[in-house]
DNA sequence: ACAGTGATAGACCGACTGTTCTATCTACGA
DNA sequence: TCGTAGATAGAACAGTCGGTCTATCACTGT
């Protein structure tokens, strides 16, 4: 019943800390993220149980929203596989090129959170091999001999392209994955299917 | 006259900060450090000037260890480019699946240290453009048409294989960056040769 | 009119942060 | 033997951490 003229102090929160944690990594205070959102103390406890479950929800809705993304991309791109598939790296050189890129949010939360038993690294888990069935499914449908393989290597390459952004920005690492990712597409056309399952 | 014996709490300092700023991250508190390293409060400020100053010196450390392992890795390789730099591949399949694999080190620094004016990030910058640079020089010697560029996307593939190493194991990352390494090296001969090597 | 609900502000907690300090001990050189 | 340098232990600093608490305000439906 509300939601409509403002947001509420939920979403307030999640919007904050999805901005605060991407720009400052997972180490700001509470106190920060309060202040971003405008937000009582007792609601991030009453909301979220605490810091720990804050990161964590801000990560499955960053998951969601980024998945919903690559499967825009890719929709944008039309029907063809192989369009579909490179327009991502496309998409990922702009992403990279932005000004206020800092790094693949999920390989920083996987590599902040110390603790392995973090609820946040099953939700990053999850995303990969999300975003990994997606290509997969592409590739399949191109006939890959192995698509899921094939799917690895391009998540691979997304995460090397992303991670070249953060470190070595002028060297254009989308391009060069996009060269790459065009080399594991194309083996669906020309490449004799090797062995079945290597 | 000492270090034999002993290792001395310079030493014994860097020993400790550069595994647990590994095994738990940046964030690691001076207390666990000092103790770590058995080695009093003040000897910290006095040889680095303060955790930032011992950061950046681990870092640099860990940099001269890493490059000169290349290094090693590529020499006992032989002397075929080729081979040596596949031989990269295979040593980054070794450390992955390593026990006590948590990353790569100097990814992690760069998205943990978020002051942009961390001078720990200069070290990691030219660590990778140290490494790039081995990269290019094999690629030089095999006559490929752009040692530069080709260089930057074996180091792509390099940072995609450890972070997919931290992140998904069970996908044999290393293998899968070896097999579009061996595309970007074959770029040096005039056909692609599409052998199957797998 | 009134209780119920959810949000607010902000004091407060113990634990921990990085840092500075004094004081003591030990080894080496003159 | 004495002085100095370097290391030690550990108290203490102000600040921040994540988390709990009380109290107040605004809105809602009955």
């Amino acid at each position: 019943m509300s939601t409509r003229t403002e947001p509420g102090p939920r979403q307030r929160l999640l919007d904050a800390a999805q901005e605060l944690t991407y720009q400052h990594g997972m180490g700001v205070g509470v106190d920060a993220l309060l202040k971003g959102a405008g937000v009582a103390r007792r609601s991030l406890y009453e909301h979220f149980g605490g810091k720990d479950g804050l990161i964590t929800e801000v990560l499955r809705r960053s998951a969601a929203e980024d998945e919903a993304r690559y499967r825009r991309t890719m929709d944008a791109a039309g029907h063809d596989p192989r369009a579909r598939l490179l327009a991502v790296f496309d998409r990922i050189g702009e992403i990279v090129a932005g000004d206020g890129y800092r790094g693949c949010r999920y390989l920083a939360a996987d590599l902040a959170l110390a603790d392995p038993e973090h609820p946040g690294h099953a939700v990053t888990r999850e995303y990969r091999e999300r975003v990994a069935a997606l290509f997969a499914a592409e590739l399949a449908r191109l006939g890959h001999p192995r698509p899921a393989a094939a799917g690895d290597q391009l998540l691979l390459l997304v995460d090397g392209a992303l991670a070249a952004g953060a470190t070595r920005p002028a060297t254009d690492p989308a391009a060069a994955a996009r060269e790459l990712a065009e080399q594991v597409i194309g083996q669906a056309h020309d490449r004799p299917p090797l062995e079945p399952r290597a």
